[in-house]
DNA sequence: GTCTATATTTGGATAGAC
DNA sequence: GTCTATCCAAATATAGAC
């Protein structure tokens, strides 16, 4: 089952998170098609299990310590690590954060990692003072922004990885203009 | 030509940009699936025309005028008009920016208007003498990342469409913290 | 649990008559 | 230029033997 799992992530790297079959899949892990059923209900069922697993890797990568001492650089390492996660594995990130999936919705279970992951955001954001409504909606997109344009127009490139931690001072010094002492910058130490 | 162009583009809006077939196509326009072969000499062939025909659309619509007289009202503008672009047709940006189609790259031809967008912009930034190597990288980050979170969190709706004013004073005072005047902010109009 | 065989559906595309 | 008829390929999924 988890080498069905994995060769599954495998096609889908390379042929395609839609284009890879059932048939190629079970060729894969030594079965005929019909055999895969034994483990899964459907293909659909196969990406809910992909999901889940991409989504526990992501809590499990991304997870940051709110009690980090230094803001910027408790956002700044949130920041990353998030753009590295998503960045190493595009096929990964089309299924967890495009859903491109014509009829696919993940289930609950799958999804509460991804829910998880939403409050530790919120509670790093009001572990340090910030109150502002919109700085989660700020930051989501900012930092979806750069992962996108990485992967879209630089994939395996650093062009947008090099502005993050740079977005990441943008960011703190609109929550909270005054307590932001000046960030040393130009030159993202990456 | 045009008639099934646009009866491609109202079943891409109910259907899917990938799941509408030729022959409900065809049945559109009161044909049947082969005679499209005398206007088109694929499917992917259909996809460019609408390529083309979206990016035209783009151009049309968000073209700024470089020469615009107050810098913030210029950018303000220039970002309001992308992202009512992008987030008024989702399946349009899902063609256009997404390109999330199994084989298809859209033609040369058909791309050209994206480019001349890009020079558009660029001549906006070198307009309002910002020399940051990194402005159109940022720029495209922020305001792409606004779309797609308005898109898929909140399609219809106006969560990240009433950041992006924000978003560009951010944008603004990190080009150019010297120049960039106090920007009077809460309450975008719109 | 795994197989063979096959149902079922659907799609893009072509041949050739009219 | 439009049609009917059909090809061809591929996919998910099921039935039933072993």
């Amino acid at each position: 089952m988890a080498e069905i799992l994995d060769a599954a992530w495998s096609l889908a790297r390379s042929n395609g998170l839609l284009s890879f079959s059932l048939r190629d899949l079970a060729t894969k892990v030594g079965m005929q098609a019909p055999s895969l059923y034994q483990y899964f209900a459907s293909k659909d069922d196969i990406y809910d299990a992909m999901f889940r697993q991409g989504a526990v890797e992501c809590l499990a990568e991304v997870g940051v310590d709110a009690a980090a001492p230094d803001r910027r650089e408790a956002f700044r390492q949130s920041a990353r690590r998030m753009f590295d996660f998503a960045t190493s594995d595009p096929v990964r990130a089309q299924l967890l954060f495009q859903r491109t999936i014509p009829g696919f919705e993940p289930s609950a279970e799958s999804y509460a990692p991804a829910v998880e992951m939403v409050e530790g955001m919120r509670a790093l954001v009001a572990a340090h003072g910030i109150t502002d409504p919109d700085a989660m909606d700020l930051w989501t997109a900012m930092i979806g922004g750069l992962v996108a344009q990485q992967l879209s127009n630089d994939p395996g490139g650093s062009r947008w990885a090099r502005l993050v931690d740079r977005t990441v001072d943008m960011f703190l010094a609109e929550m909270d203009p005054d307590h932001d002492e000046a960030p040393q910058r130009k030159g993202q130490t990456r």
